[in-house]
DNA sequence: ATGATTGTTGGGAGCGCTCCCAATAAAGCA
DNA sequence: TGCTTTATTGGGAGCGCTCCCAACAATCAT
C-alpha cells in the first residue's frame, strides 16, 4: 500500500501540512524541521498521489504533447523525434511528465475530450501540420493552456516557429546565385503550413531574382521519400537544372530518381534539402539543406507553456526562430 | 469551469449517484432514467474528472508504455513504430488511455517512482531490451500490473514474446537448405535479450547441419544500419557466402557493404535479415527475412495487461507468437 | 512589562468521484 | 390484506492532497 502524507508525518512526529510544505519548497518551515521531513521522505522513498495533488491544487505536472500525423509519418521523418527528445528533456528538467499523444488526423471526438477536460493535463503543445486540426480549435475554445509548434492560420494562438518562408527563400536564393536558371521545387503538402510557407519562400526569391514560377517546376509531395522519388521523375520531364526540395527526406527520393537516370548531382542537377536531419550527411552527395533547429523549438515551445501556465491571461505569445542555410556538395559551385 | 456529476444531476433531474451509475454502465439503473442521463451527458459534453475517479475508485484508466531505449534507437528501428501504434490503437479500443515513456535505459529515480508510485497508471507495458533493466526489477518488487514484451532471463514475469530462436532457426536452415556453406552471422548486442535467442537459434541451426560455428563468421552489431555495414566490411574478410543478419536495419548496412564492393545478392553472397520491416521490400534486392507480427505483439500485450488488471493475483502469463520466414529474392535459389 | 509582529505549526474544509448502505416504492406471495 | 422481496434511488463517508486560517511561541518595539 502506497504510504500518504500522514504517513510521513506520523514518522516524522509532524504534521500532514508540514509534510506538504516540505514537499512544495514553502519557504515558511523551520530549517531543523524540513531536514527531519526531507530525511524520512528519502528513507521511505515516498511519492506522493498525483491524483490528489490534482484534485486539490488543480495541477498535475503533467503536460500533453499531441502529434497530429499518423505513426508512419512520424516515425519516418527525423523532425519529430528530435522534437519529442526535445520537449521530454525540458520536462523532466522542470518536474513536468509529457503525456504522449500520436493521433491521426481524424480523431476520436472521445479523445480530444478526454485531452481538454479529463483534467489530468496542465497544459498541451500541439504540433499542428494541417492547416485546420480540429485539435486546435478546441484546444482555443477551451481555456487550457497551450502552445503551437507552427504557426496558426487564422487564429491568433501562442506558438513558436521556425521561418519556413525565410528557409526556403535562402535555400532558392543560393540556387539562383550559383547561376542555376531553370529552378524547380517538389513543394510539401498544401494543407499543411509548413508546405505552404516553403512553396511561398521559393517564389519570393524567384520572384527576387526576376524568374517567373513555371506551373511545370512545382510538383505537390507529400513528405515522404517515395513522394520525392515520383515527384523528381516528373519534374525531369521539364529539365530543371536545380531543385528546392521542401523535406530532406523527400530529398532522399528525388536523389534515388537522379541515380537511377545516371544524373550527376550537383553537376547536372543541384539540389538543396530541408531540415538537416541526419539523412543529409549520409546522402551520396551530402546534402546542402536548411537547418532548422528543431531542438531549440521543442524547448522553446515548453518553455513557453511553462510561462503560460505559471502565469495564465498574459497576451499570446509569438516566438520565431530563424533557420540558417547548410552548404555542403549537392549544389556545387557557381555556374560560369 | 468543467463540469461535475453534481452538475449533471441537477440538470438530469437526479441525484449524483445515478449519473456515476450511468457513466459506469450499472446495472441497476432504471432505463428511462438512463436515457435522460444519457442525453444530458451528451448535450453538456460531459468528462468525468479522472483524478477525482482515480482517487475514489484506486483506476485511471490510463496505462503506461515504457520503452527503454534512446530515441534514436526508437526511431530509427521500424520495430518500435509499429508496437506503439498497436499498443495505442488497443487502448483506444478498449478506453483506456496510454502514456508513453521513452526512457533512456539509465532512468532517472525519479522517472521510476512517478512511474510506479505516482499512483497514475492501472498497468505497464515495458518493451524490455536490456537483459538487466532496472525498472523490470522494481515493476517485479512493486505489485503493479505490468506485461513485459520480450521475455526475462531471470525473473517470473508476465510477458508475451516472439520465439527468437525459432526465427533465426528458420532463418539460417534456410540459408544451409539452400546449400551455403560458409554462413556469417551478424548479431544483435549481446546484453540484449532478442540479440541473445537469435544468435541461440542462428548456433542450433548450424548444429542441425552439422556444421561448427567459427567465431570469425560471427560478428556483433548494435541493430544500427552503420554497425551493419561495419560488420559486413568485417565479415568479408573471412570470405562468407550467406550471412543471417539479426535485423533488417543492420542488412541494410550489410548490402551497403556489398554494393561498395560490387559483390552481387544473392549471387555472390545471400543475405536474410530479420523483422520485415518496410525495408525489407524497398531494398534491391528484396531482403528475404523474418516476420514477427509485431503488431500482434502489441495487442497480446495490451490484452494481457487488461486481463491482469481485471483479475490480479492469478499466476504469471506467458504467450509466445511463432515467427515465420518470409521469401523473397535476397537468397537466390539452391546451389547445386 | 505590554502589545504588536513575525515565524512556525496543526487541523478543518473540500476538490470530484466511487462505494456502500439505507430509504423508498413497487411488486410478489401467503 | 399484511408482510417479504426486489428494483431503484439518494446521500454519507472518504480517497490523499492543498489551501486557508487559527494557534502558539518567540521576538520586537514601545
Amino acid at each position: 500500500m502506497p504510504l500518504t502524507l500522514e504517513d510521513i508525518a506520523k514518522v516524522a512526529g509532524v504534521s500532514r501540512s508540514t509534510v506538504s510544505r516540505v514537499i512544495n519548497g514553502d519557504e515558511n518551515v523551520n530549517a531543523a524541521t524540513r531536514a527531519k521531513v526531507d530525511e524520512v521522505l528519502k528513507r521511505l522513498n515516498f511519492q506522493p498521489n498525483i491524483a490528489a495533488r490534482s484534485l486539490a491544487a488543480g495541477r498535475t505536472g503533467i503536460v500533453g504533447l499531441v502529434i497530429p500525423a499518423g505513426v508512419n509519418t512520424i516515425f519516418t521523418d527525423p523532425y519529430f523525434p528530435q522534437l519529442i527528445q526535445a520537449v521530454t528533456t525540458t520536462c523532466n528538467a522542470n518536474d513536468y511528465s509529457v503525456m504522449l499523444w500520436l493521433a491521426e488526423p481524424t480523431y476520436e471526438r472521445r479523445t480530444i475530450r478526454q485531452i481538454l477536460h479529463g483534467g489530468l493535463l496542465d497544459g498541451v503543445i500541439v504540433s499542428s501540420m494541417l492547416v485546420d486540426d480540429p485539435i486546435v480549435q478546441a484546444l482555443y475554445d477551451s481555456h487550457k493552456p497551450f502552445v503551437l509548434i507552427g504557426r496558426h492560420p487564422t487564429l491568433d494562438v501562442n506558438y513558436v516557429d521556425v521561418d519556413n518562408v525565410y528557409g526556403a527563400r535562402q535555400a532558392t536564393q543560393h540556387l539562383l546565385q550559383l547561376g542555376r536558371r531553370r529552378v524547380g521545387t517538389i513543394t510539401g503538402p498544401r494543407n499543411m503550413i509548413a508546405g505552404i510557407d516553403r512553396y511561398q519562400g521559393y517564389r519570393e526569391a524567384l520572384r527576387c531574382f526576376n524568374q517567373s514560377c513555371s506551373d511545370e517546376l512545382v510538383v505537390e509531395g507529400d513528405f515522404s521519400e517515395k513522394s520525392g522519388y515520383r515527384g523528381m521523375q516528373q519534374l525531369l520531364l521539364h529539365r530543371p537544372d536545380a531543385v528546392f526540395v521542401a523535406t530532406d527526406t523527400m530529398a532522399m527520393g528525388a536523389m534515388r530518381a537522379l541515380r537511377e537516370r545516371n544524373l550527376r548531382v550537383p553537376d547536372d542537377i543541384a539540389v538543396v534539402g530541408y531540415d538537416d536531419g541526419p539523412a543529409a550527411t549520409q546522402l551520396e552527395p551530402p546534402l546542402t539543406t536548411i537547418r532548422q533547429f528543431t531542438t531549440k523549438l521543442g524547448v522553446a515551445a515548453m518553455e513557453n507553456l511553462m510561462e503560460i501556465i505559471r502565469n495564465p491571461g498574459s497576451g499570446s505569445r509569438h516566438q520565431v526562430l530563424q533557420p540558417e542555410l547548410v552548404i555542403r556538395v549537392s549544389c556545387g559551385s557557381p555556374i560560369s
